[in-house]
DNA sequence: AACTCATGTTACCGAACGGTAACATCAGGC
DNA sequence: GCCTGATGTTACCGTTCGGTAACATGAGTT
């Protein structure tokens, strides 16, 4: 893949997506985003079977891109569980400078999309188990006890931070995000030498 | 106001979007609505301006009701600001159960609302501030050192927790609340004391 | 040249939805 | 009875938007 090949329609349409549902929602409508994307809503059509499947793509990237992260976290700390989590919410915490403006792609897909069976909703859906399953064995590999319940806290800080960017604002959520985290870690770190 | 006097068309209406917006958010129709309400779209919009109007409305009630929720606990724990915050962390707590299923009203109409210059939009931004510098004002009272940074943290945790009841669940995220709520004011009584 | 295949263009359909006009209905007050 | 004011009913308008049909264009292949 030189670096002058230009994007496929596919990934052009996709990316005009990303950028026009993080800014403005996905009910932005696919005329729209065939204009963005330099092309018609015909051509957008045929590459995606519906404005849902579109979204549910879109979806699956930004899942993927986090899957990509976590290869990545584990790769840079293996087998040090409390490294990653650390990793992680620093990670987490660098990200929300991309939704200072509108707050969590994700979350506001969720608010955005009432069907509980859109094609979307199941892809974050998995998502979530995924990484909620992530944290907890994280946590129970780190050894800290009630891993279940320690994960839940620790994913409870970072979806809380995501939702706080845009009313507190970027650089302060970052500081209290990491200070909490640092104060987790201490805490149950306390614990695990009683 | 007799226990039996039915409630006015403007109520009835009011009560139904309330309860269609938060199930299903601001998207649905005013014809869905006026139904519920037992009603139609036409007199509907003899007491609403416009659906716009009844979202902002509908928005204010909401808040105002937060504003009474203020009233009780300064009322209940007068001159006592950690008694205050702590009151309202539990009341915080204790609303999560009304957004187990679609989350929280006010994040979700956020997210619903693309346009910035939406009256509703208006309406929670500045109760946003409001709500925001009570807490500050609240942790300077309290004699916290850095009140800002410490009220920042309060209002980082509420609302996480607002946004993470969908996915972790009512029990745990009031727990986790609740548990973290209390360490902080036990960390800042440490610093006071030194 | 002829064929193929992706793309551009235009025009359109149908449904959902916010909002309104016109008229009917019906209760209460004088 | 009559007036008035609030409500119910129906039909409609205009817009937006997802989605499609039909045809034109244009590059590459053989």
């Amino acid at each position: 893949m030189p670096a002058t090949t230009p994007l496929s329609l596919h990934q052009r349409i996709l990316a005009a997506a990303d950028d026009l549902f993080r800014r403005h929602g996905v009910g932005v409508g696919v005329d729209l985003i065939a204009s963005a994307a330099g092309t018609n809503k015909m051509t957008l059509y045929r590459h995606f079977e519906s404005k849902d499947a579109l979204i549910a793509e879109w979806m699956r990237g930004i899942i993927a891109q986090k899957d990509v992260a976590w290869d990545e976290i584990i790769a840079e700390h293996p087998g040090d569980p409390n490294a990653q989590l650390v990793s992680w919410s620093r990670r987490t915490a660098a990200s929300l400078a991309q939704m200072e403006e509108r707050g969590s792609a994700i979350l506001n897909a969720l608010a955005q999309i009432p069907a509980t069976d859109h094609p979307a909703r199941l892809v974050i859906d998995e998502h979530r188990r995924r990484e909620h399953q992530r944290i907890i064995d994280l946590c129970r590999e780190a050894g800290f006890p009630e891993p279940e319940f320690t994960a839940d806290e620790f994913y409870f800080l970072l979806e809380g931070a995501k939702a706080c960017v845009q009313c507190i604002g970027l650089k302060r959520v970052g500081e209290h995000l990491m200070r909490l985290v640092d104060t987790m870690v201490a805490t149950h770190g306390k614990r695990m030498q009683n």
